[in-house]
RNA sequence: GGCCCGUUGGUGAAGCGGUUCAACACACAUGCCUUUCACGCAUGCAUUCACGAGUUCAAAUCUCGUACGGGUCACCA
């Protein structure tokens, strides 16, 4: 049998790294075995719908190298992939399990339920529908029917014995059945529940492999007995565990850039968040950490995906991401900082050629591309500030002689390039009689601030010798 | 509250009965390289795997209990 995942996505308009992530591994797992990779929208919830959703999510899986076999953008045989468009469908099926005693009309009120909720709340008990519908005669749903009440469709659960089942991640899984509640299959306006619209997509679609978040392990029960009453043959389940942020709790915007696209406008690299987000809860076999997707397809398998929780970790993801930064061509590298520059500084005075210096020299300093502008800031601020450390290092006696030497000779240069600023380094190195960190240090940190950055003849070169010599002054 | 799941160094994580099993990475420290910094390279960094008991010749690895954390109990997915 052909190998099928999918990703089923709620149009919410909003795409985590916790969502990425699921729908990364169901490509992994789908072209790990040579199968199709396909997306279904899951909007039955129409309350909770966003315009241009779909779209976002398509930008996001292309923008990350995940490819759909099979889509609404794309339709394969299996159509529609949009639930709301499948509402017929689901319907049938509903009515197959009244028919066959898998499920019953329920015609009761939100008042009701809120009523029985309070109750069990009260006893401190779990909430379970009482199964009050289920004894409705036929002549009594009819007449409800046809005077109009609403009804919601639910199943069936047996009250006793347990459901076992085999989970990738989680191994055997076992919940009681009584525990399990009658729940809704299909709701009041007509539209089925995910717990019902998933199975019978699924099954219709082909899917081998359902890979989904964890808060699933305990329902999933619930979704084999509807495989079971239709006789249909049930997938393969890999439950994933959560993400979760650096402070240990659920990822959420105030616990690091949860949205994928925010990642990507702060300029990281797609092959970069991919990586990362692979190794979320995933390792390989080898002590290898980064991976192309076409290498993660070779060697992606779903048995080590780890059952304990995963840390978003943002050091981590700038750590990898500053692998491909470093192997970035300058045009790609431009396109994802430059913007970022002229959004925090003016350079309407900058030369192209002075940006591209600027941007190369920092290639290598920066983990993501709007890091450059606080790495940079030494070129545009007016005032430079030095921390303690700078203060100590500058109260060497030597320092004041190496640094009027710099000056003068820094001042007697006609033609300003990188080449003849390296030359006056030489020429203070024999004046001043120093070398190494007492020939560089003094001048670094005078003119920039900092004990740390780029090659400093550039550094001095893209500065300009205006502010170099009023910054020496200082 | 019931049920389900998890807990390995400063951090992220491998390992899932023995054979270097406490990998690897980040961070940190030191050294090398570079006339400085960074990059890169090398070395160091958990007598110990939440805690307690048990099984075993042998446990981070299996079992039970405790603690802590999370998930789930919707006409949300």
């Amino acid at each position: 049998m052909r190998v099928r995942t999918r990703y089923a996505p709620s149009p919410t308009g909003y795409m985590h790294v916790g969502n990425l992530r699921s729908a990364i591994f169901e490509y992994l797992i789908a072209k790990n075995l040579g199968g199709d990779f396909l997306l279904r929208i899951e909007d039955t919830d129409q309350t909770r719908r966003v315009e241009g959703a779909v779209e976002f999510i398509y930008d996001t899986c292309k923008l990350c190298g995940l490819d759909f076999d099979e889509g609404p953008n794309n339709p394969g045989k299996y159509g529609p992939y949009i639930q709301s468009e499948r509402l017929d469908i689901y319907k049938e099926y509903a009515l197959q399990l009244v028919e066959m005693g898998k499920a019953y009309y329920c015609f009761c009120s939100e008042e009701r339920l809120d009523e029985l909720r309070k109750e069990a709340d009260e006893k401190r008990i779990a909430f379970l529908y009482d199964g009050h519908c289920k004894k409705l005669t036929k002549e009594e749903i009819d007449t409800k029917i046809k005077n109009g009440e609403r009804y919601v469709i639910r199943q069936k659960m047996p009250k006793e014995g347990i459901s076992t089942y085999d989970d990738v991640v989680y191994g055997e899984i076992t919940v009681e059945n009584r525990i399990l509640e009658d729940q809704i299959l299909l709701k009041s306006d007509g539209f089925p529940t995910y717990n019902f619209a998933n199975v019978i997509d699924d099954h219709l679609m082909e899917i081998t492999h359902v890979a989904r978040g964890n808060e699933y392990l305990m329902s999933t029960p619930k979704y084999n007995l509807l495989y079971d009453a239709f006789g249909w043959e049930k997938p393969t389940y890999v439950h994933l565990p959560m993400v979760l942020g650096g402070d240990g709790l659920k990822l959420s915007k105030r616990n690091g850039d949860a949205s994928f696209m925010d990642l990507y406008h702060d300029g990281y690299l797609p092959e970069g968040v991919v990586n990362y987000l692979t190794l979320l809860g995933w390792s390989p076999e080898t002590t290898d950490e980064i991976f192309t997707l076409d290498e993660l397809i070779k060697i992606f398998n779903p048995k080590r995906i780890s059952k304990s929780p995963a840390i978003y970790d943002v050091k981590k993801l700038n750590w990898i991401n500053s692998h491909y930064m470093k192997k970035l061509d300058i045009d790609k590298l431009l396109s994802i900082t430059v913007p970022h520059l002229k959004e925090a500084y003016d350079l309407s005075d900058k030369s192209d050629e002075w940006i591209k210096h600027l941007v190369t020299i920092y290639q290598n300093h920066i983990s993501y591309g709007k890091e450059i502008v606080e790495v940079t800031d030494l070129f545009f601020k007016e005032d430079i500030k030095m921390n303690d450390e700078c203060q100590e290092f500058m109260k060497d006696p030597s320092i004041a002689n190496t640094l009027k030497i710099f000056e003068e000779e820094i001042m007697n240069i006609s033609d300003w390039t990188v080449e003849n600023i390296n030359t006056v380094i030489n020429t203070v190195k024999e004046k001043a009689d120093v070398k190494g960190k007492m020939l560089y240090m003094p001048i670094r940190i005078k003119i920039s601030g900092q004990m740390h950055g780029p090659e400093l003849p550039d550094t001095i070169y893209l500065l300009g010798k205006d502010v170099v010599l009023k910054r020496l002054n200082k």
